[in-house]
DNA sequence: CCGATGACCATTT
DNA sequence: AAAATGGCCATCG
């Protein structure tokens, strides 16, 4: 069996943590990442988002880059869909860029309390 | 098997 | 202060 469970896992916890951004609120892979304790893989935490849409449950449209571009909308339906989602949770979205981004960025590592 | 790529971030120059 | 590069780990060709 899986004796090692790793990536695996990874991608569970990241799917947990996206899973649980409160609505109107957006993320980074890096702080998921943080949050993870692998702030330098933040990139495998993009991956594993890639890989989420195996699952449907997964608000991706929430996570964003650090500086809350939305970088990923083009792994969308459409590349507007994100966009559409976000604005569509009372999240502001110009040219791919969230406003009151610092605002409404929710952090795993603080919010979840580790 | 080796090389290149990627929904990124941090550090160094 | 801005720009460039490295690092990280996994998948694809």
């Amino acid at each position: 069996m899986n004796t090692s469970l790793s990536t695996k896992d990874f991608f569970e916890q990241v799917y947990q943590v996206v899973k649980l951004i409160p609505k109107g609120r957006v993320t980074s892979y890096g702080a998921i990442g943080n949050y993870l304790g692998a702030r330098k893989s933040a990139r495998m935490v993009g991956w594993a988002m890639n890989a989420s849409h195996a699952h449907f449950d997964i608000p991706a449209h929430r996570v964003v880059n650090r500086i809350g571009l939305l970088t990923g909308k083009f792994h969308f339906e459409k590349e507007c869909t994100m966009q559409e989602k976000l604005e569509s949770e009372g999240i502001t979205v110009e040219k791919d860029q969230i406003q009151n981004f610092k605002i409404i960025f929710w952090d795993p590592s603080k919010e979840l309390a580790i």
